[in-house]
DNA sequence: TTATTTTGATATAACGTTATATCTATCGTC
DNA sequence: GACGATAGATATAACGTTATATCAAAATAA
């Protein structure tokens, strides 16, 4: 077993000085055609890579990119990452992945571990109910950051989410032209902005058409949710003929539960989902639902954070993606 | 905007010297109660955070293990993931997520950069046809690699898969007592040697009975290749009755397609899945499977690292992860 | 008493890079 | 042939830690 390589090794090996070496690794300076080719063949020979932190250390470039978001497994988000991942490595950076399981004791012990790794920059998802000791540690190293879905109340970062209040006002305005009166929000956590966002466009859409009452429906966002809490919802409500989800999965979950009782998304009960997973194409009967454009929100995502880290002093800049009324089978006219 | 905090100004503010205050942050040395409590006061005044990079430098530990995976939104291993989490954070250790996408080009970039930002270790499950210079570029840097579901031809590492020949061959024994006689595998990729295994154990079991034919049908393991590849799976051999499917995805989408055409999956054809995922639960019919346990698997994982990390020398081991047969409504006796 | 250990702190060097300054040939110019 | 300019290399110091050796003062032992 040889020790590992470093630059002095390699620069013995080639016949050159430290510095002719580390500078023929990285492509500057005056270096004549001759020597490097000795160094590169070296480096070859030897296996020869440079020590990031040291070299990190030295120059004070970062090049490694964190995200930190509430859910890995989440299709919504491998979508993002993948646009993130495609954009930055395209700019020599390595883009890593931490998972905060949507817990703030998970999301402080990740951050800080995060800080003392010194990356160059932070694409995060703040955990429901971040509290602002939370934001303060990172404010105070000042690591440039970029938050997406999520705002933080405590502080300004860049911020790119969705156009929430469009889309849900849109959905909830096709259902009331199709003659639905009685209308349900379903789905969400209390506390979550996004969510209120979202609720805000139903809301206004149904004081528009001149209705009053209106049923907001908690619930966490998964499949097995929206399976245990559609009963619940109807027991309480009978004379819903419309469900506007919280998310896809809460929404296919109620389609399931309906199919149980015998009863048919679409003729039955009209159902919006969010977020139009793959899932939602396939499934039987094929679920209307809001599109978002994951890919392209990561591609923005690294485009800011690169501009951030750019020019730390800027003003901060937010963005919202469009998103788009997709109708398949869960929404019909109201019997 | 104050500059970052190092052991100096620290040093400087408590009225100590630089070894005194990183022992102090450390916990190490002798340190008299005082000069602690002024250290530690110091510290929590300037939001005095170690720069990872130089300690790790300096005294050669390394406190980040990264996950290489291929496909990050796989809710398998998002549990593989929660599992390593959990027991690596108890020992001290970040836990970052790198996705390959099971694509070598990305993962040879992917390993470079790891490989220069000096992890501690790295788990790993390697993109299909890895080629041989991958395994080398890790090999001679000795990092300490831990490889899961998918093992490396070319190179000998800690290995932790799944009982994937003894899960098969009780599946399809079973449907043979079912009364099945002809079964298909389907779905997969030819080159996978996971797969392999798994058709290994789907042929014993048929030879085992006397059945001589086996069809084995390649298909990407995705919900939307279920539902095309079915239809021309059963034009090409129209009397089978049963399939043993490479996952739960293709399961489902099979499931779904066969529902289209009028027919009853578990009725008109048997199908059992692979990983037993929260959807299969969920559907209708609920999908037979076979299970795993991804949270044990990544407990398994984060001790075989430790293991491997604390004594690089040792004799590599290997594991398997117990899987079991789970019958739900797509399974029934042959008509 | 003197020698010896223990306590609590510090001085110094090292990890592997890169930025900056410096140095020596060689070149072109007049 | 003397001059400055330039090409191509190198010496040195610095990034922020921690390991090791050292040191003075206090405590203990002989």
């Amino acid at each position: 077993m040889t020790k590992k390589p470093n630059l002095k090794t390699l620069a013995q090996a080639a016949g050159v000085s430290v510095p002719t070496a580390s500078q023929v690794m990285r492509g500057t300076g005056r270096i004549s055609e001759e020597t490097r080719k000795k160094v590169l063949k070296a480096a070859e020979r030897l296996h020869y890579v440079p020590d990031g932190r040291a070299a990190s250390m030295r120059s004070g470039e970062k090049r490694e990119i964190g995200m930190l978001i509430h859910r890995i497994s989440n299709p919504f988000n491998a979508e993002v990452i993948s646009g993130v991942s495609d954009h930055l490595e395209g700019h020599g950076y390595l883009v890593s992945i931490l998972d905060s399981r949507d817990d703030v004791q998970h999301q402080k012990k990740n951050l800080e571990a995060f800080i003392r790794s010194s990356r160059g920059g932070l694409i995060w998802v703040p955990a429901h109910d971040t509290p602002k000791t939370t934001i303060d540690m990172l404010r105070t190293h000042s690591i440039p950051t970029v938050t997406f879905l999520r705002q933080s109340k405590f502080a300004q970062f860049d911020h790119i989410g969705l156009k929430n209040t469009e889309a849900t006002y849109a959905a909830t305005r096709h259902l009331i032209e199709l003659g639905h009166r009685r209308i349900v929000y379903f789905g969400g956590e209390p506390h979550s902005d996004v969510r209120q966002e979202r609720i805000e466009g139903f809301k206004s859409a149904l004081k528009e058409y001149g209705i009053d009452q209106h049923v907001v429906w908690d619930a966490p966002d998964d499949k097995s949710s929206g399976v245990n809490e559609l009963h619940q919802l109807l027991n309480q409500h009978p004379d819903t003929t419309a469900l506007i989800c919280n998310g896809d999965m809460i929404a296919l979950g109620a389609c399931f539960a309906l199919q149980k009782t015998g009863k048919a998304p679409g003729k039955d009960l009209s159902i919006i989902g969010f977020d139009n997973v793959q899932d939602a194409a396939l499934a039987t009967p094929a679920l209307s639902t809001i599109s978002t454009h994951p890919y392209e929100l990561g591609t923005l995502l690294a485009k800011t954070i690169l501009d951030r880290i750019a020019d730390p002093l800027q003003p901060v800049k937010t963005s919202q993606i469009e998103t788009q009324l997709i109708l398949r089978e869960t929404t019909a006219p109201a019997t």
